[in-house]
DNA sequence: ACAGCTTAATTAATGTCGTCATTAAAGTGG
DNA sequence: CCACTTTAATGACGACATTAATTAAGCTGT
C-alpha cells in the first residue's frame, strides 16, 4: 500500500509540510502554537522555521501579546513568496484570476464563450491569454507563479496528461493539458470544477474543519465533490462524484445522459423548468436564460401553487439525493452549492426534512446539511488552491533541484 | 491534516511496516524483492529484516532459484509468531475461528442464535466461549493471540468503545465492546460484517490488487463496503456504505427502515420473495427459510415466466444500484457478494448490462463487475484480518513497551 | 577442480535530523 | 535594577538510511 520509502530526509520534508500547512491554513501562529499542534520539540520547530524564513517562505509578522515572559513571534506564510493562478472554465465563461499566497485576488480576466462552438483550442487560447493578462496586469513574473489550477465543468481524467470529457461543452477526450502546455511552461493542475469548488469551500468556506464532507452542486448540471480524510477523493479515473447521474427514480424521466431517472433529470435547472412547464399545462417559465427563469420560478412560488408544488417536489428529490450521499458516505457535513441550489436556498429546511425521511437515523444525525459560503465564483479560487496544495505537500521545496532560488 | 509529527524513529516504524506488509500480503519474498518494491537500500532492508527475524516475526524460508550468483534467501512472516481470532456475529449464528498468521484456520466454534431473542449478553457470552473454545482446542495461549476481530451485521459506531446498532438483531446502541471486554483482555476490533467481508476479499479474494473497490453485499439485507486507496472507508461515524437504504425508486415500496424506495426494498431476499408473490397473484414461494425460497425461485425461473420476470427485474434494480456505486465512487472493481447475490450469480450478465444502461460510459468502462470469490464464510476471516492489519500498521511492534517478548 | 563471473548480503564511513538539557534573550512587576 | 517567567537558540547525543567497499555463495567452462 505505502510505496514511499522513508528516509531521514523525508522526516524533514514531512515536518516542513506540516508546519507550512498549519501556517497557511490557520493564519499567523507562534512557534509555540506550532509546537503544541504538531507535537514537535521546540528546537525542531525553530530549526525548520529558520529554514523556511531563510528561503523566504515564511515571515515574522509582529509579536504576540504577553503578560510576563518573552513575547512570542507571530509567523505566517509570506504572501508574496509566490503567486498562483486559478482558472474557471465554465460553460459560458473562462475566468482567470491571479492570487498571492494569502489568496488575495491581484488581477482578473474573463473571456465569454460562445456555447454554440466551444472549441478546445479556443478555450486553451483564452486560458493562455488570461495567464498573460493577469500576470502583466499585476506585474508578476511568471517565474514567481507556482502553477495554474484549472477547474473544468466535466470529467477530468488524470494521467500523464489530463484529458477532459465535458458533455456540456461537447468535449470528448480533449487533451486540454497538452493544448495549454504548448503555450506555457507553468505547472498545470486540471480538475473537475466541482472538485475545485469543494476544495475552496473545504479550506475557506463551509467545509472548514470537516474531515469527511460532500459538496453537492446543483446548477445546470448536478455533481458532487467528495472529501474524505480532508482531501478530495477522485476514484480510479478521476470521475468520482457523479451524483447527478445516479438513479433516483428507477425508470423515470429520461436524462440528457441517456439513462432514465437520474437525479439531474429532476433537480437540474433545466429539469426544474421542464417539470414546471409540464405541471403548468405546457406554458413556459418566463425569462431568458435558465438562471433568470429559475429566479422567476422561485419568485412565482409566493403566488402560484403550481410553482410552489414544483419547488416542494424538487426539495423532495434533492433531499432524497442528499440522503443517498449521507447513507453511502456518512459525512460530517453536506454542503449545497451551485447556482440553482443557491437560488433554492429557501428550500433548505424542506430539503433537510426530506433527507431525514429517506436517510438512516444514525448517519443523518451525524451530518449537518448547509449551504455553501463562497458562491459559485469560488471555482477559480479552488483551482488556485491546487498548486498551493502541492506547495504545502512538498514542504515548499520546488520539485526539481532549483533550491538556489533564494 | 497530518497531525503526526515525524521523528527519526518513525522512519524505522514506517519501513518495518512497509516490509512486513509486503511480506504478509505477497507471500515469500527475497531481500532483493523487498529492495525493489520498497525502494530502500540493501543495507536498510537487511537491517530491518534482521530485527524482524530477531523478534521472531519473520523467518527465512528456503532459497530462491538462481542461475549464476548467490541465491537469495526467501523470507516470510512467521506463521506461528502470533494468532488471531475472527468472529462472525450473523443473524442466526455466532462463528468463531482461530487463525495463524498464514491465515490458516486452526480451530472453529459455532453457536446458533435464536432469532427471536438475540440478547447482547448472550452474543457476548458466545463470543467469549468461542475464544476459550478455539484457543484450548488448538492449544494456543491467549498471550499469543494478537486480538479478536468481530464482524457484526449492523452499524458499528467506533468511539472509545464500539457501539452496535443492528436492526436485524433488534439492537440499538448496544455496547458490545464493553460486554465482551468484561470477559477478556484481548484487543478487540469490532466492525461491520460487510466491511470485514470486504477486507477479506480485498486481501485474499476478488479485490486483490485493486486500489478502489466496492463490495456490494446482498443477503437478507443489502450493504456495501467501500475500499478507497486500499483501505476501508468508514466515514464520520463508521456507517458509510449503507447502500441498501439509498433511494432507487423515489416514492416506491416501503422498506423495513421506514423510508420508501430503498434498494433493499427491491433486491433484498425478502423483497424478492415478496415481489414474486405479488406478481404471482399472492401465492407464496414454496420453501422454508429465505435462503431455500430464493433457491427455489431461481430454480423455478427455468419453467415459470413469472419467476423469470421477477428475477430479470431484480437484475435491473441491482444493476441500477451498482451503476450508482460506479458513478459515485468510480471504482476499479465492483464485487458482488452475500448469499442472495451468490444465488443470483446467473444474473451477472443481466446485472452488468443494466449497470451499463444506467452508469456513465467513462466510469462504467473503468469498472469490472464480478462475483466474490470467498463466499459468505469469509466474514470471520475478514474480521481476523483486523488485528493483523494493526500488526502490519505498527510494524509488528506491540503498542505498549513490551518489546522484551523475544 | 579451479579460475572467472554474477548476484546476494554485510560492514564501514558519512550525513541528516529530532530530542533532551542548557543557555541566551526578552519581556513584566515590584 | 533585580527577581520571575516565557520564548528562542545551542550543543551533545542517538537513531537511521545512504553510498561505497567487502565478503559470501553460488554458477560455468575449460
Amino acid at each position: 500500500m505505502e510505496l514511499a520509502r522513508a528516509t531521514n530526509r523525508s522526516v524533514r520534508l514531512r515536518n516542513r509540510s506540516a508546519l507550512l500547512s498549519r501556517l497557511f491554513l490557520d493564519g499567523p501562529l507562534t512557534r509555540q502554537d506550532l509546537m503544541r499542534s504538531t507535537g514537535l520539540s521546540q528546537p525542531a520547530i525553530s530549526n525548520v522555521v529558520s529554514d523556511l524564513i531563510g528561503e523566504g517562505l515564511v515571515v515574522e509578522a509582529g509579536v504576540a501579546e504577553s503578560d510576563g515572559g518573552r513575547p512570542s513571534m507571530m509567523l505566517r506564510v509570506a504572501p508574496r513568496f509566490a503567486f498562483v493562478i486559478g482558472v474557471d472554465v465554465g460553460e459560458t465563461l473562462v475566468r482567470v484570476e491571479l492570487f498571492d499566497l494569502a489568496m488575495t485576488v491581484l488581477a482578473r480576466a474573463g473571456y465569454p464563450l460562445d456555447p454554440a462552438r466551444t472549441e478546445p483550442a479556443t478555450v486553451a487560447g483564452h486560458v493562455l491569454a488570461g495567464i498573460d493578462a493577469v500576470t502583466t496586469q499585476a506585474r508578476v513574473s511568471c517565474a514567481d507563479v507556482l502553477g495554474v489550477g484549472i477547474g473544468v465543468s466535466g470529467v477530468v481524467e488524470q494521467g500523464t496528461e489530463a484529458v477532459v470529457h465535458a458533455q456540456a461543452l461537447g468535449w470528448d477526450r480533449v487533451p486540454l493539458e497538452r493544448l495549454i502546455r504548448s503555450g506555457t511552461d507553468l505547472p498545470l493542475h486540471i480538475d473537475n470544477g466541482a472538485n475545485t469548488l469543494g476544495q475552496a469551500e473545504m479550506w475557506f468556506g463551509a467545509g472548514r474543519g470537516a474531515r469527511h464532507a460532500v459538496f453537492a452542486l446543483v446548477g445546470s448540471g448536478v455533481g458532487a465533490a467528495l472529501m474524505t480524510n480532508g482531501v478530495a477523493y477522485r476514484g480510479a479515473s478521476s470521475s468520482a462524484g457523479e451524483w447527478g447521474h445516479t438513479t433516483l427514480v428507477y425508470g423515470g424521466r429520461t436524462c440528457r445522459c441517456g439513462a432514465r431517472g437520474c437525479l439531474e433529470a429532476y433537480v437540474g435547472a433545466e429539469a426544474i423548468i421542464d417539470r414546471y412547464q409540464e405541471a403548468h399545462g405546457g406554458r413556459a417559465v418566463p425569462g431568458g436564460d435558465e438562471e433568470s427563469r429559475i429566479a422567476a420560478l422561485v419568485e412565482a412560488a409566493a403566488s402560484s401553487p403550481t410553482a410552489r408544488r414544483v419547488l416542494e417536489e424538487t426539495a423532495g428529490y434533492l433531499g432524497a439525493g442528499v440522503a443517498n450521499l449521507i447513507n453511502l458516505f456518512n459525512p460530517e457535513r453536506v454542503v449545497l452549492g451551485g447556482w440553482t441550489a443557491m437560488a433554492l436556498g429557501g428550500l433548505l429546511p424542506a430539503i433537510r426534512e426530506a433527507a431525514g425521511r429517506q436517510a438512516l437515523r444514525q448517519p443523518y444525525e451525524q451530518a449537518s446539511i448547509e449551504l455553501c459560503r463562497l458562491g459559485v465564483d469560488a471555482v477559480a479560487l479552488g483551482a488556485a488552491t491546487l498548486p498551493v496544495a502541492r506547495l504545502l505537500a512538498t514542504g515548499g521545496l520546488r520539485p526539481t533541484v532549483d533550491n538556489h532560488h533564494r
